[in-house]
DNA sequence: TCCATATTCAACCCGCAAGTTAAGCAAAGC
DNA sequence: GCTTTGCTTAACTTGCGGGTTGAATATGGA
């Protein structure tokens, strides 16, 4: 397998998971530590730790360590190939930001229903 | 869960695979009988009837049957969601279509070595 | 120096996805 | 009507992903 395959598996099977999803949408907003990401969600500070370090393999987000911080931030470039492969199948038109937005919001409310209101 | 999360999660989750990547690009030339699809693969029939099942329950393809042949055919539709999910992270330049048919080349070479030329 | 904070590591459990083989159906053909 | 072809279902195995808890590590502050 290639590593341009293996990047592509690597990209999908994370997106493939809500809680990821949503922890990438957090990060749109701002970088985030560690453990503000993991505030919101239900699950342990190890799992959010496991789902960044997934995160961090496809290279959609980047983690440096900041003193005894570890900074999360969004690495968009990590979606690239995944979204020339996508594009390829079909003409979509071009994307409506707002739809973008209705998708950020339902997924919040719907996938971490103990995010606080000021989050989501 | 809302269904437009469940449909997120199925669509990604049915590309992280590059058997099932593979199924969408060769269904990209053209509508297949399941044995057709199947052909290539080192795996068995059973396996790629389930490959496609996953597939048609994320909504990227279509089966439908005419006699005892089942059709399989693309439904570039199906990728609209995740399409608008992913472009919302980043403003990617225009896609290229050639870099889509590398990709296409690569991955068919590497994750179904044993496809005759011609499919290739 | 000692303690608190931030994060990961290790070991483990559990459920599910992907594969197998074998049997079951449904439609065509002889 | 029987057989072949096309495909799915059933039952099962196995590997991996996501969760847990508890210990380990690293940095900052008092």
């Amino acid at each position: 397998m290639t590593p341009q395959t293996a990047t592509l598996d690597a990209i999908f099977s994370a997106l493939a998971d809500p809680t990821r999803r949503a922890i990438l949408a957090m990060l749109l907003e701002d970088d985030m530590a560690v453990t503000d990401v993991a505030a919101p969600f239900a699950v342990s500070l190890a799992a959010i730790s496991k789902h960044l370090a997934v995160l961090a393999a496809a290279g959609l987000i980047r983690q440096e360590r900041r003193g005894r911080i570890i900074w999360c931030k969004l690495e968009p470039d990590g979606l690239r190939n995944a979204s020339v492969w996508m594009q390829g199948f079909g003409q979509f038109d071009p994307v409506d930001l707002d739809d973008f937005e209705r998708f950020l919001a339902d997924e919040l409310a719907a996938s971490a229903a103990d995010l606080p209101e000021d989050q989501a």
